[in-house]
DNA sequence: TCAAAAGTGTTAGATTTACACCCATGA
DNA sequence: TCATGGGTGTAAATCTAACACTTTTGA
């Protein structure tokens, strides 16, 4: 306290947008407030930053307590801060977007939680200004996906073209050409094809892909 | 104090990258650090958010402080808040960064608050984590110069074709073919051709454009 | 046998890049 | 007269977008 005392100090909190792909939509992981002000309304997860805890770590522990899963994908979307932002008291809230298989997060956990995973396309409103923050991270992680191969964290390790395809449509808000798509595809290099049959989604079956990390590190290019 | 009392609070302050462009280089305004910790090393400027004020408030007040300047193109890099970024306290800082015309900042004020500007290539060491906001701050502004023509804000109202190529070049990173830049600017449209002819830097003299907001906004389209 | 999803190439158009010379003027 | 920066068009290459049919198999 010796230096900016003459400061006032405020609450930080971070609030967690958890991107999952299931059903071909992408969704927002949220639940009903647990705390007042505005108990019982729809909510992202979030926390307060504490005194010894940067704001990262904080983002991470959120991400761990309300999943159970550690090295999420995370990225910082930004900071909000209007005075009355919260109903209740002074906080300025630094909004953090993660991406998860849906299929990684224990059921128990997740009803544990009151969570529910919603179409982002269909939020209802939501607590204090997080609607805007689920718009300004969605944006984000779209503009990111056109340049790193992210979206892979939303998929099973396992999957076909079509689901990889399906994914990219939810988060890009438009259709894409499939022979256009699968043309990209073959020359990213780093979209391995298996052995392995997908027979649950057609009759015919469809080659399963993974996600090779090291070819991608060796070769960073990349481009939709 | 009657939601959230349990919890710690912290420091939140500000910190504006302000961007020039001068003598062909891109620069930011930076000064000795007049407070302690850190007292006389180089770093942005910035202050602490206020109880009753918003943290896009509190940028607008930092850079009218500094420069005398309103309403000038500000945008957010990003929330800082690693526990011991700060060497006196807990602070989380939000970075902005602005756009200025060099021209439009006054030089006595300049003088009065001992900044300097500096080429952004060849910043020193500055306070804190404040390199680190800096190329963030100029990654982002990168980014948005690519999707909307902000580059005006750091061009006095009337400028020549080179002057803009320069600005696009220092930003970017990288020369433009001349002939490929103007066939540029003629198709956005928004860019205008003045009667008036620069005389000052090349004997032949340069035609002046300006840019027509109107039209911009009527027409929303853009690329580099 | 048929419905449903998988898989596969080519072409036209649009965009991007590379490139060189003449012009006007002040010193 | 010459050095300096201003101004202009074309062609090749690359990238992007549009487009339709055959295959496999479970029901």
């Amino acid at each position: 306290m010796t230096y900016y005392s003459e400061h006032a100090k405020v609450w930080v909190s971070v609030d967690v947008i958890i991107f999952g792909f299931d059903e071909g939509k992408l969704k927002v992981l949220i639940g009903r407030r647990q705390m007042d002000p505005g108990r019982g309304e729809w909510s992202l997860y979030g926390g307060f930053v504490a005194a010894n805890e940067g704001i990262d770590e904080c983002a991470s522990r959120t991400l761990k307590e309300l999943t159970g899963l550690r090295n999420l994908y995370m990225r910082q979307v930004g900071a909000f801060g209007s005075v009355d932002r919260d109903p209740g008291e002074r906080v300025v809230s630094i909004a953090y977007y993660a991406l998860i298989n849906v299929k990684d997060y224990d059921e128990k956990l997740r009803k544990e939680h009151q969570a529910e995973w919603v179409d982002i396309n269909q939020l209802p409103p939501l607590y204090s200004d997080h609607n805007e923050m689920v718009r300004q991270a969605q944006r984000r992680m779209r503009q990111k996906m056109r340049t790193e191969p992210i979206g892979f964290r939303l998929l099973p390790d396992l999957f076909t073209l079509t689901q990889l395809q399906r994914l990219y449509e939810a988060v890009g808000g438009q259709e894409i050409d499939k022979r256009n798509f699968r043309k990209r595809i073959k020359e990213m290099g780093f979209i391995e094809k298996t052995e392995l049959i997908d027979k649950l989604s057609s009759k015919r079956g469809a080659a399963l892909y993974r996600f090779n990390k090291r070819v991608y590190n060796e070769d960073p290019n990349f481009k939709l």
